[in-house]
DNA sequence: ACCCAAAGTCCTATATATAGGACTAATGTG
DNA sequence: CACATTAGTCCTATATATAGGACTTTGGGT
């Protein structure tokens, strides 16, 4: 394996070396118990410094991946395999019963009368929205931070609801609601400064931002969603024959 | 802003603040012409050395995202908006329709027989398939890696083919081919070592992981594909009412 | 007890990251 | 031209990253 390339950017060699060993522990090429190569074969994989190895491996050790034992080797050990419970599903009325379903912690972070945020391409603007934005989290665990934007008369309607429960369902039930277009889009991107800090993870750690939008039959924009996933949380599981 | 986050983890600071000011540029927080920030009010929002603000700006400034100009402040340069030109699909026959449309360059990677891959969770293996890796470009950006599994027979049979084109119209094409099963999965993840050199981007780097399983009304399992998309190369849109 | 393997420690050394502060050079504006 | 603003440079200093090498300590196995 030519190393050149992971000489290349100005992260630190041992963040580097840290993180294709996590990789491959949480990917399973060594089972709890297996040893991981020795520090000198580490050093010859990699190219670099014994004190290199060791750094990255005291980082692996702090998050409990490894324990060196001096004199035989760093030994794997168990850990909890990495699940992403949250399925970001493809259908709206899948995603309204997984909405039901989960009661996570929400986390009020805004909450005030606004317009749409730029570039929403799909459908008109009622002109005032109420804008939530929230983090949730399940089991102590934060995994997104999302951004409500609410047609003002929709979200006076049921406002205490919204307030407290999530907006899909309470959406979905009231019979006066008529939702004519639902889309959805995802992309994969690196955490932003602010949302990081939200779900305590590095800035530029991998998420997925999925924006949703919801019109009624003349194309008024109902509700728009801006939600950012830990990407390590979520999976995204399609029939292509649906 | 409470900074005490920011300064948390061993990434050298100036890589931050370089990743914060890129994705402000990048999200058109200024507009090409605009000034970033004096570099004595970086230093305070930032809460960080003038060096460290420098080298940040360096680092945008040799990615043409910047001039600094002495005198009169670093001015934001117009820069191509990212685009996400390749659509993740949602059905198999947009999904061939997308492949017949997209002829990019391929590389051989690897290309043997072998079994399955672990992991595969739906259908029943054939036993042998033929293992074709490879690396796509197009207009000289790499973009992703796929590794595809197809059943040994139908491989024989369009070997020429499947060496020199994309598979999927291939198999669509044929037939014999009967595909009564097709799914897909997405997954967020960090690139790992060996991605990252094939399509040139950091250890890391946020990637789409997608895996295809196509069987037939037998459910044997006829084509297995997994690609890592570059993050920053695809996007994902879903017609919830569909 | 002895031997071997492997992590841990220590040493010297260089390169890089980060800090605070002062001074210089360049660019507009009035 | 004078002045104000801003990036650039230089200085001293400390902390961290990285390197190569040698020696010590620990844990098993025989």
């Amino acid at each position: 394996m030519s190393n050149s390339k992971f000489r290349k950017d100005r992260t630190p060699l041992y963040l580097k070396v840290a993180e294709v060993l996590r990789q491959r522990i949480l990917r399973k090429v060594w089972q709890a118990g297996e040893f991981l190569p020795t520090v000198n074969e580490l050093m010859e994989e990699f190219q670099v410094a014994r004190v290199t190895v060791r750094e990255a491996v005291k980082i692996l050790e702090s998050e409990g991946l490894v324990d060196p034992r001096r004199g035989r080797g760093t030994v794997v050990l168990a850990h909890k395999s990495p699940t992403r419970p949250l399925h970001v599903v493809t259908s709206l009325s899948e995603l309204v019963d997984v909405y039901r379903g989960d009661v996570p912690d929400l986390v009020s972070l805004e909450d005030r009368v606004t317009e749409l945020p730029e570039g929403v391409s799909t459908g008109t603007s009622v002109g005032e929205y109420h804008m939530l934005k929230r983090m949730h989290s399940r089991d102590g665990q934060r995994y997104c931070v999302i951004t409500l934007y609410l047609a003002k008369a929709i979200f006076d309607k049921h406002e205490q609801e919204f307030r407290t429960s999530l907006a899909l369902p309470v959406l979905f039930d009231d019979p006066d609601i008529d939702i004519s277009i639902a889309r959805q889009r995802l992309l994969v991107s690196k955490c932003d400064m602010e949302t990081a800090m939200h779900l305590d993870i590095p800035l530029g750690e991998p998420v997925a931002e999925v924006r949703r939008i919801l019109c009624d039959s003349n194309e008024n924009i109902l509700y728009v969603a801006d939600v950012i996933y830990r990407g390590d949380y979520i999976q995204l599981d399609m029939n292509l024959l649906a």
